[in-house]
DNA sequence: AACCCGGGGTC
DNA sequence: GACCCAGGGTT
């Protein structure tokens, strides 16, 4: 049997049994696809529980606000992919009649889908013969053939994209393309994978060649810049706090935060007085300032690390409308916030 | 082509 | 702390 028929029967016997693998419904599909980009399926899967439970149809989703969408997908990160799905959900309904697009070439055109996406979604949903390319299907087949391509090069896309297409099953390009990603998953992982009873590793390169910890190749990323963040915990005489929206382009979009100053290093307790009292929200007011994190807290992204300070900021009177403390948890809020929220007795 | 966008995990 | 994982969009 060659590798693609081989892979299928694997797959048939090996599986995970996943809630969105009991449905072809485009509307199902294209919601796990997006929760599941850059996410592994243990995160993901309870936000697809609470998302098809609270909108059950791309027709609810369309009419919710994005608000509500943003705080129902706090903590999974990578926002873009909640406000474009709150886009596309309502571009389907208002333009397409709540219809799916039902090819590759149609549903790429979508808000927040891509190749993959685009293959997935058609593979499954209306079995057009696309080979899906994602990190599972670069490892196992940069593996198997032994390709020294980095796979986050251009050329390397253009590569596997190419060997993934003249791979698939042309009559069963679903499971094909669901059998390989599971094989990477669960199989053929980054570290460790479980050469020994793999099926084929008779024929694979790089198990042959004692290559498997160099492949797949990868161009490194630039290092992540450190960055200075105090949040001003406000908390006035009548039990209120102050969050902010986040405007503009950088990260966590559209979601809340306390009252921030960055800073080009870590500052001391007279550093932000200073600053604080400057500050619009405080304009000569008379406050009391205390840090509330003696150790700083790290929080890591991909391309910053964020070394934060709270300081808890008493005042008499907030000089805005402040929120009541109870009603804190109602704002979709990075998980850096978040954390400190639940540790916070508000 | 280079860079941005979260959060979780291992060692 | 250093490193790994992983799609789409923008510049």
């Amino acid at each position: 049997m060659g590798f693609s028929k081989y892979l299928i029967h694997w797959y048939s016997n090996n599986k995970r049994d996943l809630p969105w693998r009991q449905t072809k419904a485009p509307y199902y599909i294209w919601l796990s696809e997006i929760i599941l980009q850059q996410t592994q399926v243990k995160q993901g899967l309870p936000y697809y529980e609470s998302f098809t439970e609270k909108f059950p149809t791309v027709f609810d989703l369309s009419k919710a606000d994005e608000s509500d969408v943003l705080k129902l997908w706090q903590g999974l990160g990578y926002y873009s992919r909640a406000r474009n799905l709150h886009a596309t959900a309502k571009h389907i309904v208002k333009e397409l009649k709540g219809e799916f697009p039902n090819n590759y070439k149609d549903l790429l055109k979508l808000k927040g889908v891509g190749d993959y996406t685009a293959s997935a979604i058609a593979s499954i949903c209306f079995n057009e013969v696309a080979a899906v390319v994602d990190g599972n299907v670069y490892r196992v087949l940069s593996r198997y053939f032994g390709i020294n391509t980095p796979i986050n090069s251009s050329k390397g896309a253009k590569e596997f994209k190419a060997l993934a297409q003249e791979l698939i099953d042309k009559k069963k390009p679903a499971e094909f393309n669901q059998a390989i990603m599971e094989f990477g998953a669960t199989h053929c992982t980054p570290q460790k994978p479980d050469c020994n009873t793999c099926p084929f590793n008779k024929s694979c390169i790089a198990f042959n060649k004692n290559k498997i910890n160099e492949l797949p190749v990868k161009i490194k990323s630039a290092k992540a810049k450190k960055k200075y963040f105090n949040f001003l915990v406000f908390i006035s005489g009548d039990g209120k706090t102050i969050l902010e929206k986040r405007e503009g382009k950088g990260i966590w979009q559209n979601l809340y935060q306390f009252p921030l100053i960055e800073t080009n290093t870590n500052v001391d307790v007279n550093t932000l007085k200073k600053l604080v009292k400057e500050h619009d929200l405080i304009k000569g007011m008379s406050f009391q300032l205390s840090l509330y994190n003696k150790d700083v807290v790290v929080h890591k992204l991909s391309h910053q690390h964020l070394y934060t300070k709270f300081w808890v900021v008493n005042v008499n009177k907030l000089l805005v409308n402040g929120i009541s403390t109870q009603d804190i948890h109602n704002y979709a809020v990075p998980i850096l916030i978040g954390n400190f929220i639940e540790t916070f007795n508000f």
